[in-house]
DNA sequence: TAAAAGTATGTATTCGTATGCACACTTGAC
DNA sequence: GTCAAGTGTGCATACGAATACATACTTTTA
């Protein structure tokens, strides 16, 4: 007879084996491992025996059954709204060095800006009882968002001006005025008066924002806004191409374009580019976010540059004081955006 | 005496909560949400009275809590090697497809390829008993795996071809084959004789192996590798810039270069076209990975594309499967790569 | 030298859910 | 009118660890 086929589980080890080969009783065990020093000492040849049975079987505590009785999971959730931006990486890098320093785990969650997906994220966040979240939100409403944070009792942070909650910290970037900041410099320095803006529809949150601000520079400058020159995309790259086609098939450009994420801002180089144009000397472009690419792509891109370390350190910071302090009131943090000025945009003297 | 001070969490309502709401027993409602035909089925009017309770309390099951009971999560772990880099985005999401499409929820850790993170990750991993895990190890070893892999029993998927196991799938890329491929397609279709090779160190697990394709292919043409074209880097992009500079300084430059990585090729471009020189027309470069950058930097880059979701899905399939059917053995997938041809090569007839 | 105060450990219970088993009640068959 | 075979529920327990409380033993104190 041969061998059996090998019963490929031998059972995890618990508490209660170790204890057993330590000649003393699970509670014991816990003590140990977890010295607590309020739960009573335990002797050092005690602690010996039982460091020694933990070593020889191998055991790991169980995490499920640790967070069933303590209530917390030592899990914080992300949720982002696109994984393949580099402005989340970073975010999300930051928000991992913040959590993990303080020996939480973070479960990242993607949500490709859909609204069943950032649903879907809360009511797992609610199931699996995290101990926090964070999340960009782009579609959910005020209401959806206070549905959810009044049957969770954990800290929320926000990525997102628009919420307004008494218990949901936000950290917000002052986009209406980076925005507008940057489109006063294209009209005041730079000398440009043909300006359009590249934007997405009103329902993406940062739009109405940036839209405001760029309207505002141009009418405190005293210029019209040129309804040809005002298109829309989805933050997309292929967006932004399109915007271009767009252009160039209306036969007019404007002589510098804001435009409402550096994707975009790309795809309208490229595309504008393989026609024959060049930017900046046809067009000059100033973008949103400071990605990677826009040190890529030639013209490097004039751009925004929000801090995303400094973002996901804020939210992760935020986070973690109301989980140390459930008593601290919701807070708004607000996050800087600097212009980067790059090859992209140039200075023109009608 | 005064009351205590607010205990803020009136608490979460539970199945007995439901159940005395109702008027039935804890069981009873449990049956009535999870449905198992198995279990016995519950009377029409229950049901109804169940689900009213459980609306009108806003009750959500503690998935903590019934993981523990059935010594599942519905949770699967995914570590990937740079957060930072676009392959591995288009994998995570095929992989958070595929595990939606089956229930589970996704875990993703970064390791930025550090041997400690990557052992972190094991650790929890065994810890907070996920179902299932997928990973891209870089520094970890077979027989670290192999100490992981023996304690925990759940399936394991890796994406890495030098690690064999007996109970983890492996998912592979024939690199060798790949970098071959392109190496004699440099030599024989496009006529060069000056190629060089932009690698990294041997302990990144795709290095020897690209390497080794690269040399075979030259020694199958009868040249021989020149060691001043030979140089290392570390998938940075920043590591391509420095790779530049020492050709730049050295004086001598190959009329090819194939390249570990895309991020690598990229820098190593712009830094050259900085100096004045040009690609293709000084160097031909090819990348490998196919990251979405490769479409952005002009030249646009000629590249071993990978197929980050055919990768991903195979790995979350293999993963699945053998969730469903825990006897399978561990299997060897191979995914595939395609040379594609862009600006950055060109064909020399000396 | 008996009582009080410490020390080290064990006992019993709890977290919220799933599930084997027992039980009561129906229905139909003989 | 008794028994077999369903139905629909409740009871008890288990998952693995943490913790309030009890207990045994030791030391100090009056």
């Amino acid at each position: 007879m041969t061998k059996k086929p090998t019963p490929i589980k031998r059972k995890r080890p618990t508490m209660y084996d170790v204890a057993k080969l330590a000649g003393v009783s699970q509670p014991t065990v816990s003590r140990v491992l977890n010295g607590g020093e309020m739960t009573g000492r335990i002797s050092e040849k005690t602690t010996e025996r039982v460091l020694e049975a933990v070593q020889q079987l191998g055991y790991r505590p169980n995490a499920v059954a640790r967070s069933l009785r303590t209530q917390r999971t030592q899990t914080i959730a992300l949720l982002i709204a696109d994984l393949s931006n580099g402005f989340y990486h970073v975010m999300a890098r930051a928000v991992q060095d913040v959590a993990r320093q303080h020996g939480y785990e973070m479960l990242i969650s993607n949500s490709d800006h859909l609204y069943e997906n950032e649903r879907h994220f809360c009511e797992i966040v609610l199931g699996r009882g995290v101990d926090g979240a964070i999340m960009v939100p782009i579609r959910l409403s005020n209401a959806d968002l206070d549905h959810y944070v009044s049957q969770t009792h954990i800290p929320f942070v926000v990525l997102a001006e628009y919420i307004v909650h008494p218990n949901i910290d936000v950290v917000f970037l002052n986009d209406e005025r980076a925005t507008y900041d940057a489109t006063r410099w294209l009209i005041a320095d730079c000398g440009h008066s043909k300006i359009g803006y590249l934007g997405v529809a009103d329902y993406y949150p940062p739009g109405p924002r940036r839209r405001h601000g760029f309207l505002r520079a141009l009418n405190d400058c005293g210029l019209e806004p040129d309804p040809r020159f005002m298109k829309m995309g989805d933050f997309t790259l292929e967006s932004g191409r399109r915007a271009a086609h767009e252009f160039i098939a209306e036969g007019e450009l404007p002589t510098a374009l804001v435009i409402v994420n550096d994707l975009m801002a790309i795809g309208l180089i490229l595309s504008l580019q393989e026609a024959g144009y060049s930017v900046p000397d046809d067009v000059s472009v100033v973008g949103f976010d400071d990605i990677p690419e826009a040190l890529i792509v030639r013209p490097t891109l004039t751009t925004i540059a929000q801090d995303p370390h400094d973002i996901g350190e804020k939210m992760a910071k935020a986070l973690f004081e109301r989980l140390e302090n459930p008593t601290l009131l919701a807070r708004r943090i607000e996050s800087f955006s600097t212009l980067r000025v790059r090859d992209s945009t140039k200075i023109r003297r009608p």
